[in-house]
DNA sequence: ATTACATATGTTCATCTGTTCATAAGTATA
DNA sequence: TATACTTATGAACAGATGAACATATGTAAT
């Protein structure tokens, strides 16, 4: 669906956001928290958390299969959210940066208040 | 899928995670963020960031249908992200707490910061 | 009571998504 | 080269999702 939000609208009342107009981004912050919403995605994510991880070590923690994982990580490496470099026979997986974990964060926070 | 985290799995490495081992709440986690994944329920919070609104503003601000916004409202209100309160014929909708605002914020933080 | 307005709900449908299976591609070692 | 190991990819399927339409419910005013 096509949002139609005012190009000019402030959106979140912040100072991020008046930099930001919200109708062009809305849909990208939608497809970003997308990306979050799996929760083979976003175990993987957790996971990347506590160190770099190849795919078949996320697979066997995980319980998942080899493929899905596999397939899991390209979506999220073509959203940018993981990077990898191989080594060897394997590929090594991490966080592109540190604010997926703020993100994470920031959600857990809410689910403790809204108890 | 049913995610096999152990249970004592500090997960996301923090003060806040520490306290909330991660198998139990990573559906929890991805389910909140489902909430936030579509563009027309993500507009919605938007606008209530600015104020509350009744159904038919919305519906109008967004140039969705009313029965749309009726239904994403309430999946919103369902999963606690906004409540209601009648007024004569209308309904006004607003925010349940800030810390939809704080991932919404977070989340663009991410946006910015990875062009 | 009737009419108008606002919101909620049920149903249907097209599309998207996550998973699995089979298999290909890449890499290292014997 | 042959083999084993690791990862990536393609196809197919079941289930979920978002949107639209029609209609019901709730509220206020005439």
């Amino acid at each position: 669906m096509t949002v139609h939000l005012p190009d000019e609208c402030g959106c979140i009342d912040s100072a991020v956001c008046r930099q930001m107009p919200c109708a062009g981004k809305i849909s990208e912050l939608a497809e970003f928290f997308k990306n979050l919403s799996d929760p083979t995605r976003l175990a993987i994510l957790c996971m990347l958390t506590h160190g770099d991880k190849c795919v078949c070590d996320i697979a066997e923690t995980l319980g998942a299969t080899q493929s899905n994982v596999s397939h899991q990580l390209r979506i999220l490496k073509q959203s940018k959210l993981v990077k990898s470099t191989r080594d060897g026979k394997s590929v090594i997986y991490s966080l592109e940066d540190g604010h997926i974990r703020d993100v994470m964060e920031t959600g857990l926070e809410h689910l403790m208040e809204s108890l």
